[in-house]
DNA sequence: GCCGCTTACGAAAACGGTTTCGTGTTAATA
DNA sequence: TATTAACACGAAACCGTTTTCGTAAGCGGC
């Protein structure tokens, strides 16, 4: 087992300082021609590489970037995450990844864990217990430490740092136009409960879309449930109960249940009933009918988080009080598939 | 802003020496209580936290894992290193990901990039191009090094190492037996193009059952599509020029476009042709009519490697040469949906 | 032979901790 | 009162780099 070698391993085998090994593989002017090839030769021969916990210490700077999310098995947060590490490697950086499984208290360990040198940068999105308990401090400490923060889709107005978001309620708005203007009238939604904004804005674009077109709002057409957990007694019963022609969904999980569930019911899909989710996943492109689903943009928006993350860690040099945080808006994308086919 | 406040900031303040203040906030029996408790007072109320970099470089521990799979959007992976983080967090592990996407040239790269002193030891899965090119020196060089390796699902022999895999042929055999005994006779394998060693296995498993229950074998019931790309011409023209009456899948997601491209040729799944997937992923359980698949258990994956590589990296100190490698087999399980309901 | 300049390198501090060992002070003991 | 052990703390080395600054050697010019 060879052991890693050190610029003092090379120092005391040429018998120069640690300073000219330093230098010498640098390729400093300092440095005599020869030695610097005697050095750099014997560094290649042994194939010496710089310690970079070492350098870390030394710069301040770790390279490295943590991502906090509330999950990973989950196609958005996935592709988000594939965005960032796209990103950041090709900058030279490593990605850091912590979940927090929608906990409050998972979220604020690894963010201490983290946030003692071991990264330069956070990106994350907050659990839904976070924003169930409206609790931010641990994201204020760590900003009020300097390090650089970027929220991305479950964010919130409480903390002052860049932030990269869809326009959720416009996405969900179009959708239901659109599903308006193919002669669709009774159109239901299916939402998670309460505490998620994003449901809660997609709920508000839904909402406006009926109002704008003299639609009677039916609190009866919405269907909330829990956000992880299956509860296909509930689902079943709103769809046997209710009469609808399109349904709106806030995620693509949601739709495809409910599509198998009133396929089950022995309604026709999109003849009978319109489907549209959100995320555009591999369950919208395969399920059958296939799904009209609003694309999200996870990779872009991934990449757009760690681009601005990047660009406030390598900057922090002069910042110095200048605080200006942006809020990058994705523009989300409805893609049209079978399950709106048609007009009625 | 207020900035990160150090052993020298304590010390200085309260005029007793750097020791002094690391030892009192250990509670070194070295230092008088009051001193103790008059540093740890101030520790606490300036919110100190030691390091983690400095800590890193002197323990020669950084208690990070580094983590290179071929691909996260991807269920399989996905669940495999959510079993990761789990169990390494609960140990006091982070976690530094790096997606290979296939490809050697990324693995070497990012191998290269986190054993310079950023990891304690790797868990990986081998990207399809360096099983196809058979070059596993990035890895000899880690394990020389002394660097603990698991590698999990895509392995290789050429390595001496900790390995987590699946009985893939076994399950193989075993899923094929199952339809076998269901009365299916004409059996389709749709798997992928060569190099990926899992489909190998998968694809001999498959061949066995059908020589050990008499069944003819014929190879062009065997379709093999790009690991990654689309290819819905060559799976229809497959599925419309033969018969058959039960498909073994490599992946879900084979599983799921191939009963979609039946189904639109007018046959009934599970009446007319059943299906068995591999992964038990999300697909599984929403496609209609829902998959029968073979469950490969990646978080417990995910969690054994996790075990294996912790024990190697916190036993290192005793090791000296010992070198005993294990090979962990998760039995993989056959979860039965409808795709493969009923007896013909 | 002296001055000053360049060249080529080394010493040392610094990053932020941990840990070993040494030492001054005090109190107990002979 | 002299000896010694316990106590409480500090100095310094160390982990592996980078970087500033100092300096010895060599050389040209006078």
């Amino acid at each position: 087992m060879k052991r890693k070698i050190t610029l003092k391993h090379i120092a005391r085998e040429l018998d120069v300082s640690i300073s000219t090994v330093s230098k010498a593989l640098k390729n400093s002017e300092e440095i005599g021609q020869d030695t610097k090839e005697k050095i750099q030769a014997f560094a290649r021969l042994y194939n010496y590489r710089p310690n970079n916990i070492a350098i870390s210490l030394k710069n301040k700077k770790t390279k490295n970037i943590g991502v906090i999310i509330p999950d990973i098995v989950h196609h958005f947060f996935t592709t988000v995450f594939r965005g960032i590490e796209q990103y950041a490697n090709a900058k030279g950086y490593n990605v850091i990844v912590c979940v927090s499984d929608e906990s409050f208290d998972k979220e604020v360990i690894n963010m201490e864990m983290l946030a003692n040198g071991s990264i330069d940068g956070f990106i994350m999105a907050l659990a839904g217990e976070t924003q169930l308990k409206n609790d931010y401090n641990h994201l204020k400490e760590v900003t009020e430490q300097g390090i650089p923060l970027v929220l991305f889709d479950r964010v919130t107005d409480e903390i002052h740092c860049d932030k990269v978001i869809i326009n959720d309620e416009e996405a969900a708005y179009l959708a239901v136009k659109k599903l308006i203007a193919s002669g669709r009238k009774k159109i239901a939604l299916v939402t998670t409960e309460g505490y998620l904004n994003v449901s809660a804005k997609r709920t508000e674009g839904y909402y406006r879309a009926l109002r704008e077109h003299g639609l009677e709002v039916k609190p009866d057409l919405v269907l909330e449930l829990p956000y992880q957990k299956e509860d296909d007694k509930k689902s079943e019963a709103f769809f046997k109960n209710r009469s609808m022609d399109a349904v709106l969904c806030v995620n693509e999980i949601f739709a495809v249940k409910s599509m198998g569930i009133v396929q089950r019911l022995g309604k026709r899909v999109p003849e009978d009933i319109a489907f549209v989710g959100f995320t555009d996943g591999i369950l919208s492109r395969l399920s059958t009918p296939t799904l009209t689903s609003v694309d999200q943009h996870g990779e872009l928006m991934g990449e757009t988080a760690a681009r601005m993350l990047i660009e406030k860690i390598e900057n922090d040099h002069d910042q110095e009080e200048e605080e200006s945080y942006e809020t990058q808006i994705i523009r989300a994308t409805l893609v049209e598939r079978e399950s709106t086919l048609g007009q009625v």
